[in-house]
RNA sequence: GCGCCUGUAGCUCAGUCUGGAUUAGAGCGCUUCCCUCCUAAGGAAGAAGUCGUAGGUUCGAAUCCUACCAGGCGCGCCA
């Protein structure tokens, strides 16, 4: 439809002796605060100075060329000011939308996947012996709606989690455990127990043993290892648990570990680049050409880094995937860190390194408005989350069905707290901090994902309630019947932008929009027994399938009953 | 000290990239109203804002530029 307002305007402005490319006239094209402005607006301020005439004079003229042309698609064109407002023919949008709409589910997930382009996500990466906490949940979540995202594109997402199972910590988890551990408390709750005892271990006065113990665990000592492994296997279990309630899966396990093994001949690959430099005793990258400081390789002792670890694994997965992109889901603090990561493969000569991104995002700060500091033993328990927001969700459902079977209560609300989360996340623009309060977190009213829920299960009951089966005509349309179109009608618009910008949020706006605009409409506008009732019958399921196809991409599933 | 990010209603945030139209929008909280009506996890109405401050660019600035103020994060052997 923009096209067509596109079109008719480059035709009438040729006659005024203006002549625009389609590209140029799209960048003015602009939608209207409200729907009594139309549906498309053009603004005619800029061609005032070339005319040297006032905007609304200009704007007139142009509709009365406008005018002159056949106008199927519009209801009405009219000035307002210095504005050209198009008045689309509504019935005919309602529609066309309606109907797109309800058979857009048949174009989603194709099975030509070995033909898409990949897009490789790092995502979620909890590190080993540490609690799963709010900042990994970000990574996930967002990582995995925007997964999502491409799929839906038509690209095929991979989503690797990668695990962070080496480094210097492993000496002070390892020397911590043997100085502070105990077996019984490690089965009984692994991470908990490696946490605190990390977190004992993590002082000046034992920083020389625990690097002791990393150096050791680099050289592949017995003893290490085996902790090492015990350690993996058992926090691995606890991540699997939550990966598993949230819904997330991935195609890909990949671990820091085990780009130890290739970091000899990357090191080789550097220094044959002459890009290595020996300085204060370790190995590093000078970046100070690029403003990006220096990036250490080699620690002093000989150990690997984060970094190039995190170099040999990006160099080992393009040869892998030849991926078209490869994005890093990764916090803000880290967006140093990632420029100099890209630049120093840029340097050894990758071409691939342009199309790596890090996609950040914001931290979640506590009620001082501080980081949470995980090092020492500040942090927030996703089993904490999980079960404060689960058992709301079970005290809101009795309230509603004292008499509800167990299994099924748990299912319920298990969904209900999954959306609550997931989107009380990805409704905030990801790069932004925000505040953990987590009475806001588990909120079910408002701008919730609970809310969303709910107007889609009400959209499914009406439809449950009627067996009307006629095809619809459209004899009248309500405002609130066309706000409602026309919201639908951006739908994919939306992905696309949410992808441009590597942004759920946008989505999630979207969702909360589209379930507003629903709710007015059905408290407006009864559905069953109407003289509309095909036509407002069409337009709830339209309703229901894009938002249940929005749902999707954010992680969230949809439930048919409240 | 340097770099990056943020500053919009009491609180939490959209809107800022790509400057425009009336009254700068939501949610929470606060004040009212609506279940004989497709699920009240809902809807309607109201009070509440120097869009951090000061300049500048522009016909037009929450949006672009500059300076300043406040907060966050990052700046060599953590990941």
């Amino acid at each position: 439809m923009k096209a067509k307002v596109i079109n008719i305007l480059q035709k009438a402005l040729k006659e005024k002796k203006i002549k625009l490319k389609k590209e140029e006239i799209e960048k003015l094209v602009e939608v209207p605060p409200s729907i009594e402005m139309g549906d498309y607006a053009f603004p005619c301020f800029f061609l005032a100075e070339k005319l040297r005439q006032e905007p609304r004079q200009i704007a007139l003229e142009v509709r009365e060329k406008i005018r002159k042309f056949p106008l199927t698609d519009f209801d009405d064109v009219q000035t307002k000011g210095p504005y050209i407002n198009f008045f689309l023919d509504r019935k005919g949008l309602a529609r066309k939308v309606v109907w797109e709409a309800i058979t857009q589910k048949k174009n989603y997930g194709r099975s030509d996947a070995g033909k898409r382009k990949k897009i490789i996500f790092d995502m979620s990466h909890p590190n080993i012996a540490k609690p799963f906490g709010v900042g990994h949940l970000r990574s996930t979540i967002i990582g995995n709606s925007l997964a999502n995202i491409c799929e839906f594109r038509g690209f095929k997402p991979v989503k690797l989690n990668y695990l962070g199972d080496w480094g210097t910590q492993f000496g002070k988890v390892i020397f911590g455990f043997t100085k502070f551990g105990s077996e019984k408390k490690l089965h009984k709750d692994p991470i908990k127990h490696l946490f605190s005892v990390y977190v004992k271990a993590n002082k000046k006065t034992y920083e020389k043993k625990s690097r002791e113990w990393f150096k050791k665990l680099e050289q592949r000592d017995k003893k290490a290892l085996m902790l090492w492994k015990v350690f993996s296997e058992l926090s691995l279990n606890e991540f699997e648990k939550i990966y598993k309630i949230l819904g997330v899966k991935f195609d890909v396990y990949a671990r820091e570990s085990e780009a130890v093994r290739d970091s000899k001949k990357i090191i080789q690959e550097l220094k044959a680049r002459n890009l290595l430099k020996k300085s204060e005793g370790a190995q590093i990258v000078d970046l100070k050409k690029h403003n990006l400081g220096v990036c250490i390789i080699e620690k002093t002792d000989g150990t690997t880094t984060y970094a190039l670890r995190d170099i040999v694994s990006a160099i080992k997965r393009y040869k892998q995937y030849k991926f078209v992109r490869m994005v890093y889901e990764v916090g803000q603090e880290q967006k140093l860190y990632f420029k100099q990561i890209f630049k120093v493969l840029e340097l050894m000569g990758y071409k691939w390194a342009k199309n790596c991104v890090h996609v950040d995002h914001g931290l979640y700060l506590d009620k001082d408005g501080k980081k949470f500091a995980t090092r020492k033993g500040k942090t927030i328990f996703m089993e904490d989350i999980l079960d404060n927001t689960i058992s709301l969700a079970k005290k809101e459902i009795k309230k509603r069905e004292p008499k509800m079977p167990k299994t099924k209560l748990e299912e319920r609300a298990l969904k209900i707290a999954i959306a609550a989360i997931f989107y009380g996340d990805l409704k905030n623009n990801r790069s932004n901090n925000m505040v953990f309060d987590i009475k806001r977190f588990v909120a079910f009213e408002g701008d919730t994902g609970p809310y969303i829920l709910y107007s889609y299960a009400r959209a499914s009951s009406i439809l449950k309630k009627t067996t009307n089966q006629d095809k619809f005509k459209i004899l009248e349309l309500e405002e609130k019947e066309f706000e409602l179109v026309k919201k639908l009608s951006l739908f994919s618009e939306v992905v696309e932008d949410a992808l441009k910008h590597w942004n759920p949020s946008l989505i999630a706006n979207y969702s909360y929009h589209l379930a507003q605009l629903f709710n007015e409409f059905y408290h407006t506008c009864p559905v069953i027994g109407s003289k509309e009732e095909a036509f407002r019958l069409a337009l709830v399921e339209a309703f229901r399938q894009t938002l249940k196809n929005a749902m999707k991409l954010l992680g969230i599933e949809v439930l048919e009953k409240m």
